[in-house]
Parts: structure tokens; C-alpha cells; sequence
RNA sequence: GGGCCUGUAGCUCAGCUCGGUUAGAGCGCUUCCCUGAUAAGGAAGAGGCCGAUGGUUCAAGUCCAUCCAGGCCCA
């Protein structure tokens, strides 16, 4: 491989044509890793301003997917991309080391189950155990992490299980708990009776946790025992008709709550003493037909009735009356709510309200205690049908079926939840709400949506945060609580020590060491011991922008400097976790939230547009992946196909493609490039295009692909700016094609000829641009690549790698947008010749003598770009089809709508008919010389202008047209002996290049030839063009005739290496050798 | 039930901010053409009720409303 060309001289290392790019993107991983290259990326901007960039710690133990690499790539585009800017962006990998999954996943790994277990294994060995294993997989991240070009510095990455960091973590609870926005307080919460823990609301959000699930849902009746003063005597021996999905929840039922102002009927079945009451919206839907309706009121009527509980299984005393509640809905059910203010949130606050009793005959375990008879000792959900059964035999079991829901169960380990009263320790986040959404306003969401829709939701419902976790392996609440119930926060290991009067500042704070430490209370001096409780893991990664430092206690200035980060980035499942989490504590603790730029990205799906997942078997891995197609097509892909954060389809079709269209095509652009000036060189010119003429004299096609150049330095720069990659994406592999394929192509006879003339120094000097400045605008998207095409292309004193060059600039004083408007024309009137030729079946070799063309715009053409239209369409002359005069040429007219609707409004149909009306010719002529032309509409006359009208010409025969837009190309399809012969002669130079070519000569090799045919007119147009096809094919000696031996053996050093082609087609053999 | 995203050719996606009467590209298919860098490039053909309905407008893929389907997040 070569090393560069660092004295920029000749020659270029040779391109492959058919590079190997995984092998290609090894070689350049270990040249960063020798050069230093991140490191001095760092360095060089140590001076510039920061922009700063965290890093959202994964979990190391698992094994790295591709939709790590997804959010990988975009965390490395725009550091890439701000470096070269010329600021500093400091990269620090982190690593989530707390937490239930690790503790879950050591659990199975020992073979424990519940916390019993655990405790009984012994708490020291068990966090031990979860320390290891949250580090096990930090290679196999590592290893991803390089192999995808990600730079982080990974030598120093923070962890959450650090001292410092847990230190940190301390500090910001204490000043969260100073605030007094740390308190304790009994709330339902989402409770897993396997895993002993209640959940937190992010960790309800993970997937899966919504199952679809078939519950027995029961309607039960509750006869009425006493009504309220004043009530309807019809609701005398009346039986509420209750509704729940969770018959258990029935033995601690408190209550009965209606909606105040719903309505609810007393119904009876004729013939039936039965009466029940039940909202009359879902009288019908419950009841069916055959009911009669003997009284009607609101549901406040019934507030204070009271009835008989549908179990006597455990005391409940002041209770069993019916309660009135806004929440109360009429959807489903029977408009009557069973409360029991044990299970349910509603439930809760409602028996709040009204005074009821909190009754929880379910213990930690799931389990209901064993003094309930009937169900004691058994699990909640297990208890379902023997309750079933004992209303069914009572009788006041209306009806039970079947209802399927979804219901969430534990993430971990698929236990159905328990909804479940817990003293629980929480931050009052719905205290600093107003905060939280003005935080929110200055934050730049991308996609922009999330902002108020998806994100700014979850903020306006804010919740209280439950912090913490009854678990072993996690930051540990740092409370103490002694007899008289105070709490003492401690903020450091420092006030630790001071507090129990020992020396601390070694203490690993983790259990259960630090459950040990007695301290002194700070109210009353009494013994106080820790609350056992450790906290969410959220709060520890949410956490790092001043944990990683170990800030305030610690490198308070490095923390100071780099808070907010400017971008953080993470997928959509994030919202309500780590963006959620950062911004929380930012705001409760420095009231700012701790990131300015945030882009969400989406899921990666399979190419069936299903999820990846283990179950499903259709995860790709991600280092295979990459070494079979590279790593810069996953990353060109993840940054341009599609919008990052819809959901995309990933798979190795699409990689294929990117590979071919935008790294290769990209890639013959330089190899061809560096085939040329080798070439050059080789034939004894130096780099003479270093001083070629500035843009301004350069040819039009120079200038043109300059401007484009420029307009696309702006454009990617802007969309980068705005962290838009796709439309980034777009612009670049739309100018690399561009390049490749028609500055390239156009510019080919320039390149042959080589870097002596003028012309030919412009073409040499204006690709090395081009090149060089298009390689530093895609090496933030494909790193590798670029950076091995940087250390071929580099002069003398650039850095000898892309990512330690400077972001191009845009000159706009190059964007010349009239010629961007007359290439296009141009562009667009090739496209048309092409298709004219197919239509008439005349292939581009052979040349015509003319062509017409009529466009707007063409008359304005400079005939640079006029010759380049002929030069293409193989014509040697182009004319206006308007010369031609009004009696050869038909003329189709219609309307501009886009020019005649503002101006016409309503009436634009009307003169839109008028104008299809009209004498095409006439209206024509008219445009033509006056430039403007009246119709009459409604017996009015209407003034048009040339832009109202789309006039289209064509010739009226003898020539092969295509027409499209208004634009006309006609070619003059007679072809004349005169240019048969030079058509012949061009096809025999298209099959000796081919000859050249299958021979493996070199493109400046030169070839001695001899050619002979029986055919006249062949034979005319080899000696006609002899000199034209020999300078063409680079022949030295041109001779008709079989050649001679001797010949050949001079010309080979006595090697006979001649090449015969016969072709049976034209009638010719010829005969080459190198010369 | 709520919030958000997506719906355009067989497939993958642009176009929608800012409405203009012939809706584009790539992949795949057929037939040609071009080729002195190219696994490329070009022309022609086949392939579209632009999810549906209604509205606004002289004019709707584009704006508005409602609905349908799929996805994500949450209840």
C-alpha cells in the first residue's frame, strides 16, 4: 500500500481499480493508531473554543449490536465535523456499570432467584460478582467502537461504580435533598413481587413489558345496605353492578366510586325482583335486552349509600360506601368502580380524599398473607379463580368472561406487576415542572417534533421521580434515619468521615460496606443508620455530566468549562430515559439543563422491516458486517439513507449499493485523476496544473464544476450545522456523480492530452480541487476512505491525514448560478439529441452534419457550452430551429400556469384556453419579434408576456426529433458518404482502444499498426482519417498492409507479440504492437 | 384511550417548508447506445386512483379536516 505522497510530486502512488475497501480500512486503522491521529486531532485544537459532546454510557454487559453503531456514527459525524471546524471536542467513553439487568443477569448466572437468595449468598460477594461482570464486555465494545472509526477515548472512560463518580452523585442528591425536594412517601408503584422492587416509569417503558394478556373480568354485584338521605326508594334492594379486570383487588375493596354527574337507571328484569344499578350509557352493552329502567339520577344521588363487601375475608372497618370521582369513565365497565386504595393510583388518591382505609393483605412476595383465609399463601394473580368461584356459589356473581388486555410485567423477569403501596423515597420533579418545559423551549430537538410532541408530553405529565431501588448493586441512597425519624443527607466520603467520626475517605461507597457506617444524627445526635435503599440507575448516567469528573468535589474547572454539552445523541427509546434524565438533573441541580442540541434517532430494522431481535433470529452482527462491505458504507448509510430517525431498513443489498454509487464512483474520479498525472509524468511533464490560470479564466466546464464545488461546501456545511446528515448525504453523492460523470467525462480529451496547454492545466488543476475539497467534506461520514484518498492527493504541507485538515470554505464569489441554469439547459438538450438518435436508430459514433435545437435560454447560450452539446451529440453544427423560418417548422403553444395564476387568478383557465385557442404560429412569431402577444378572453383583450407561453417547435420532417418541456432537438438524419466515412472511422478507433485495452497496454503506450480491408469505402475513410485515428490510438507507424515479420520482431526486441483482430462486421483486419 | 412518526412505481426512497396542470431517482426487468478511469454512464419501454374521503383554491402528492393501515412511545 502506499504511504502518500508527502513531497507531492510525481508520481502519485498507483489506484487500484477494484480497491478492497474492509482491507483498505484496516491499513488506516493502524496508521491512526501509529500516527496518533485522534489524539492529535485533540491537540491541534487544544486553543480553539470547545464544543462539547457527551457521551451517553452503555451497559458493557451485553454484546455490542448494529443499532450501537447507528448511534455511534452520528456521535462521531459532527465531532468529526466541528474538529475540523477548528474546535476542541473532547471525547470520553463512559460506562453504566449499575443497575437491575446486572444484578438480574448475576442472579441467573449464580443461580439465585429473589432477593432472599441473594442475601443469604451474601451481598459482598454478590456486588462483587456484578462489578466483574459489567466490565466483561468492555472489548468487544472497544473493538466495535475502533473498527467503526468511532473516535472516543476510551482509556479514560468514566464509570458510574467509581468512588468519585458515586461521590458526585451524592453531592447532587444532598443538594436535591437541601431543596427539599427529596422526600419519602407512600405512593402506588408498578412493583414486581419476584424481583421484590418497585419499577420506575422508565423502566415500565421498556419493551415487552405490555403483554397481551386473557384476565377473568368479573361483574359483581354489591347489594345496597343503607342509602343516602333523600334517595330514590326504587334503589331500595338494589345491587350495584361493579365492573373490575383484577378479582383479587375485590377482598381489599374499600369503595365504590361513580362519576358525580354521569347518569346511572335502576334496572329490572320483569318478572325478576332483581334490581341493579349500573350508568346508562352501558345499560345496553351490559345488560342486553329484556331490562326495564324504574328510576334514573346522577351518580352524586348515590354518594353515601353503602353496601355489603363482596368478601368478609379480611377487616376493613369504615368503609364499603359509594364515593363520587372525576376519573370515573363510562367506556367500559359499568360506569361503577371498585376501589381498593392499596393497588391502584386512582384508587389511592381517591380514598385519600374521602378518609378510607388502606388495606394490603398481599405480602412483598406476590403472596396473600396466610391469616386470609381462602387464599391465603397464594400468589396474587393465582387467585383469581378460587375467588371467582366463591362470588359465583354466594351468588352475586352477575357475569365473568375472558377480557384481554395488555398488562404490563416485569422487564427482567415477565412477572405480572403489581400495582402496590410503597414507602419509597422520591424527587419532586413536579415541583420544578415550569423549569423542566422552559428548559425544554431552549433545546434544539432533532427531529423537531419530539420537542412539544413525543418529549414535551412526558414533561407536561410529569410525574415524581421514584428514586429508589429496595436492590444491592447500585449507588447507594446516601440518607441516614435514626430513631426520632430525621434524615441526615450526606454529600461526600469528607462529611461521611465527619459524621461518624472516623476516617471514610477510602470507604468503597457501595453496599454493604456503607450500610455498616453508624453516624451521629445531625438533629439529635442519635445513632442514625443508612436507608438501605440504592437508587435508579438513571439518576447515575443522567448524572455524568459533572460525575465524570467528579465534579464539584473534584476537577470543579474542567466540569464548569464543558456544562452544557453542546450535542448529546442517543435513539428514540431515550426520550423518557437519558434525555429525560440529564435534563432532570441539570435543571433540579444547577436549574439548567445539561444539553443544547439533541438528535433522536430511530430503530434499525431487518430488510423486511421487522424488528431486530434475538427471537426472530435477524440481528446482523455488526463486525461481520463491516468487514464485508466496510465500515464506511454502514456509516454512509446511517447517515444518509432515509431520515435518521424513521425506523430503517438495513440489510446487505443497500449496502451494496452504496458501496457502487457514491464510495466507488468516488473513487474511479481519483483513480482516474491519479492515472493521468501519472501518465503526464511519466511523458516528462511536471505538475505544471499547479499554476494553472485562476477559475476566472478557466474553460466554462471548469468553472461550472467549481461553482457546483462551492455551492455544495456551503450547502454541506449548512446542513451539518443544522445536524441534518441526510441532506448532507444527498447533496455530496448528487456532486460526486456530477464529477464523475460529467465533468470527468466531458473533460477526458483534456486529460489525454495531458497538463501542457492551458486547457489542459485547468482541467488537471480544477479535479485536484475539486478532489481535495471533496474529500474533506465527506471525512466526517467515511473517515477511512477519504483519509487514504488525503494521503495520496496531499501537497506538500498539508497534514498528512483529512481529519487533521481544516473544513473547506465557501467561495462564493465562484457560485455563478447563470451557469449552473445554462449547464443544466445543456444537460437537459443532450438528453434530448441522445433520445433523438435512439428514436431514429443512428448511433452517437456516427457524426451528423447538423442539428436544431429550440429553448429558451439557448439563444443566451456561450458557445462553449453550444460546442459541448455538439461535441456530445456527435453534430458539427448546432443552429436555432427559429432560423429555419415559420414554413418548415410546426409550432405547439400552451399555457404557463405557475406564470398566469397569480396574475389571472380565476380567470386563468379562461386565458389558458385562449392561448390553446390561438394560431400557434402566429402567437409565435409574435413572441418572437414584439415579445409580447394579445389574446381574447371574454371579448377582452389580454397583453401575454413571453414567460406565460410554452411555445414548442419542430421541424416539419426529414429530421429526428425528441421534444420535451418546450425544448426541441432536431437531427439531420441524412448521412453523406463524406460522413459515412468519418463515422467508419471512428468505429475503428472505438476497436483498436478495445484491442489496446484487451493487450493490457498502458493508456500512453504507443503501438505501431497495419490495417487492410476489401472494402472501398472502408478503405477510403482508413486513409481519409489516418492521421485522425492514429493520433487518436497513439500509433507511431500507420501502415495498410499485413505486416512484416521483420517488422515486428524490430519493434518486439525478437519477441513476436502482434495482435491480429479480424472483424467479420466491417470487413477489416488489423494488426498491433507496442511500439 | 393519548402522543408522535410513516404511507408516492414490484422494492428502497426523494419531492410536501414555499400549491402551478407531464410526480422523480436508485435497485430489478426488456431493448438499444456510449466507454482510453469506472463494479460505471446514457436513451427508450414496462411499472403510479401520490393510503381513503371531504374541504380550501383558478389550480392539491404538496394546505386543512376526518378516517384507514403500519410503526414507535405511553396509558
Amino acid at each position: 500500500m502506499p504511504a502518500g505522497n508527502p513531497g507531492g510530486r510525481l508520481p502519485y502512488p498507483a489506484l487500484s481499480g477494484r480497491p478492497d475497501l474492509p482491507a483498505m480500512e484496516h491499513e488506516m486503522l493502524s496508521r491512526w493508531r501509529d500516527g496518533k491521529v485522534f489524539e492529535r486531532s485533540l491537540e491541534q485544537t487544544a486553543d480553539g473554543p470547545l464544543w462539547t459532546f457527551y457521551e451517553g454510557p452503555p451497559t458493557a454487559n451485553g454484546i455490542p449490536g448494529v443499532h450501537h453503531v447507528e448511534a455511534r456514527v452520528f456521535k462521531d459525524v459532527f465531532p468529526r465535523f466541528k474538529t475540523m471546524q477548528g474546535f476542541h471536542v473532547p471525547r470520553r467513553a463512559g460506562w453504566d456499570c449499575h443497575g437491575l439487568p446486572v444484578e438480574v443477569a448475576v442472579e441467573k448466572e449464580l443461580g439465585l432467584s429473589g432477593k432472599k437468595d441473594i442475601e443469604a449468598y451474601g451481598i459482598t460477594e454478590f456486588n462483587a460478582r456484578c462489578r466483574e461482570s459489567v466490565l466483561r464486555n468492555v472489548d468487544a465494545f472497544e473493538e466495535l467502537t475502533e473498527r467503526m472509526g468511532y473516535w472516543i477515548d476510551t482509556s479514560r472512560a468514566y464509570r458510574t461504580m467509581d468512588a468519585s463518580y458515586v461521590e458526585s452523585v451524592w453531592w447532587s442528591l444532598k443538594s436535591i435533598f437541601d431543596k427539599g425536594l427529596l422526600m419519602q412517601d407512600y405512593r402506588i408503584s408498578p412493583y414486581c413481587p419476584r424481583c421484590g422492587t418497585p419499577l420506575s416509569d422508565h423502566e415500565l417503558g421498556q419493551p415487552d413489558v405490555y403483554q397481551m394478556v386473557g384476565d377473568p373480568s368479573v361483574t359483581v354485584r354489591f347489594p345496597l345496605r343503607t342509602l343516602p338521605p333523600g334517595a330514590d326508594p326504587e334503589l331500595t334492594a338494589a345491587d350495584l353492578l361493579v365492573w373490575t379486570t383484577t378479582p383479587w383487588t375485590l377482598v381489599s375493596n374499600t369503595a365504590v366510586a361513580v362519576h358525580p354527574d354521569e347518569t346511572y337507571v335502576v334496572a329490572r328484569k320483569p318478572g325478576d325482583g332483581n334490581r341493579v344499578v349500573i350508568a346508562e350509557q352501558l345499560m345496553q352493552r351490559v345488560l342486553g335486552d329484556g331490562w326495564e329502567v324504574v328510576a334514573r339520577m346522577v351518580g352524586k344521588d348515590l354518594a353515601g349509600a353503602t353496601y355489603r363487601q363482596p368478601f368478609g375475608l379480611i377487616d376493613i372497618p369504615n368503609a364499603h360506601i359509594v364515593v363520587t370521582a372525576d376519573f370515573v369513565t363510562t367506556e367500559d365497565g359499568t360506569g361503577l368502580v371498585h376501589m381498593a386504595p392499596a393497588f391502584g393510583a386512582d384508587d389511592m388518591e381517591t380514598g385519600r380524599a374521602h378518609g378510607l382505609p388502606v388495606v394490603n393483605p398481599i405480602r412483598p412476595d406476590g403472596r396473600f398473607d396466610e391469616s386470609v383465609p381462602l387464599v391465603g399463601g397464594l400468589f396474587f394473580k393465582d387467585a383469581d379463580g378460587r375467588l371467582v368461584n366463591d362470588l359465583d356459589e354466594r351468588g352475586i356473581l352477575f357475569r365473568t368472561e375472558i377480557y384481554e388486555h395488555s398488562y404490563p410485567h416485569c422487564w427482567r423477569c415477565g412477572t405480572p406487576l403489581l400495582y402496590y403501596a410503597l414507602p419509597s423515597w422520591y424527587i419532586r420533579t413536579t415541583q420544578i415542572k415550569d423549569a423542566l418545559l422552559a428548559e425544554n423551549e431552549r433545546t434544539n430537538w432533532q427531529p423537531p417534533t419530539i420537542k412539544h410532541g413525543r418529549y414535551g408530553e412526558w414533561l407536561r405529565n410529569n410525574v415524581d421521580w421514584a428514586l429508589s431501588r429496595t436492590r444491592y448493586w447500585g449507588t447507594p441512597l446516601p440518607l441516614w434515619t435514626c430513631q426520632n425519624d430525621h434524615v441526615t443527607c450526606v454529600g461526600s466520603l469528607a462529611e461521611l468521615s465527619e459524621l461518624a467520626g472516623q476516617d471514610l475517605s477510602g470507604l468503597d461507597p457501595h453496599r454493604p460496606q456503607v450500610d455498616e457506617v453508624t453516624i451521629g444524627c445531625r438533629q439529635c445526635g442519635e445513632a442514625a443508620h443508612r436507608v438501605p435503599d440504592v437508587i435508579d440507575a438513571w439518576y447515575d448516567s443522567g448524572s455524568m455530566p459533572f460525575a465524570q469528573h467528579g465534579a464539584p468535589l473534584r476537577n470543579e474547572a474542567d466540569f464548569e468549562k464543558a456544562y452544557p454539552a453542546q450535542f448529546i445523541c442517543e435513539a428514540i427509546d431515550q426520550t423518557r430515559g437519558w434525555f429525560y434524565s440529564l435534563m432532570a438533573i441539570g435543571t433540579l441541580v444547577f436549574g439548567r439543563s445539561s444539553y443544547e442540541n439533541v438528535v433522536c434517532l430511530g430503530l434499525i430494522m431487518d430488510e423486511q422491516g421487522r424488528k431486530m431481535s434475538k427471537h426472530l433470529g435477524n440481528v446482523i452482527e455488526p463486525i461481520p458486517l463491516m468487514d464485508s462491505h466496510g465500515a464506511d458504507a454502514l456509516r454512509w448509510f446511517f447517515t444518509t439513507a432515509g431520515s435518521p430517525w424513521a425506523a430503517r431498513r438495513l440489510g446487505h443489498g443497500v449496502l451494496d449499493e452504496t458501496v457502487r454509487k457514491v464510495l466507488l464512483t468516488y473513487w474511479n474520479t481519483v483513480s482516474f485523476f491519479v492515472l493521468y498525472a501519472n501518465a503526464a509524468a511519466a511523458g516528462g511533464s511536471d505538475a505544471g496544473w499547479m499554476t494553472a490560470a485562476p477559475p476566472s479564466a478557466r474553460p466554462l466546464l471548469d468553472r461550472w464544476i467549481l461553482s457546483e464545488l462551492h455551492a455544495l461546501v456551503r450547502d454541506v456545511t449548512g446542513a451539518l450545522e443544522d445536524f441534518d446528515t441526510a441532506g448532507a448525504g444527498r447533496r455530496l453523492a448528487s456532486f460526486v456523480d456530477d464529477l464523475s460523470n460529467w465533468y470527468v467525462r466531458r473533460s477526458r480529451r483534456r486529460f489525454w492530452e495531458g497538463p501542457g496547454t492551458p486547457e489542459g492545466a485547468a482541467a488537471f488543476a480544477t479535479l485536484l480541487e475539486c478532489l481535495e475539497t471533496l474529500t474533506r467534506l465527506m471525512a466526517p461520514f467515511t473517515p477511512f476512505l477519504t483519509d487514504y484518498v488525503w494521503g495520496v492527493l496531499r501537497r506538500p504541507g498539508d497534514p498528512d491525514s483529512v481529519h487533521l485538515a481544516r473544513w473547506p470554505a465557501s467561495d462564493q464569489t465562484l457560485v455563478d448560478r447563470q451557469l449552473s441554469a445554462d449547464m443544466a439547459l445543456v444537460r437537459r438538450l443532450v438528453e434530448l439529441g441522445r433520445s433523438a438518435r435512439a428514436g431514429a436508430s443512428v448511433r452517437t459514433r456516427q457524426p451528423l452534419a447538423r442539428s436544431l435545437v429550440s429553448a429558451s435560454g439557448f439563444a443566451g447560450l456561450p458557445a462553449q457550452l453550444v460546442a459541448l452539446v455538439a461535441e456530445e451529440l456527435n453534430v458539427r453544427v448546432i443552429d436555432t430551429l427559429t432560423g429555419e423560418g415559420s414554413d418548415l417548422v410546426d409550432y405547439t403553444v400552451k399555457a404557463d400556469f405557475r406564470a398566469l395564476g397569480p396574475r389571472y387568478g380565476k380567470s386563468t383557465p379562461a386565458v389558458a384556453a385562449a392561448i390553446a385557442g390561438a394560431d400557434a404560429a402566429w402567437l409565435a412569431g409574435e413572441m418572437g419579434s414584439a415579445g409580447t402577444a394579445s389574446v381574447t378572453v371574454d371579448g377582452a383583450p389580454v397583453s401575454l408576456r413571453p414567460e406565460d407561453v410554452i411555445i414548442t417547435q419542430t421541424p416539419r420532417s426529414g429530421w429526428a426529433v425528441a421534444t420535451d418541456g418546450g425544448e426541441t432537438v432536431a437531427l439531420e438524419v441524412t448521412i453523406t458518404p463524406e460522413l459515412r466515412r468519418e463515422g467508419l472511422a471512428r468505429e475503428v478507433v472505438r476497436l483498436i482502444q478495445d484491442e489496446r485495452k484487451n493487450a493490457g497496454l498502458d493508456v500512453s503506450d504507443r503501438i505501431s499498426l497495419w490495417w487492410d480491408t476489401a472494402d472501398a469505402e472502408l478503405g477510403a475513410a482508413l486513409t481519409e482519417h489516418g492521421q485522425m485515428i492514429a493520433g487518436e490510438v497513439l500509433a507511431v507507424n500507420y501502415a495498410r498492409g499485413r505486416p512484416e515479420p521483420a517488422a515486428a520482431l524490430a519493434a518486439f526486441g525478437g519477441q513476436p507479440a502482434i495482435r491480429e483482430h479480424v472483424d467479420a462486421e466491417l470487413g477489416l483486419t488489423f494488426w498491433l504492437s507496442r511500439a
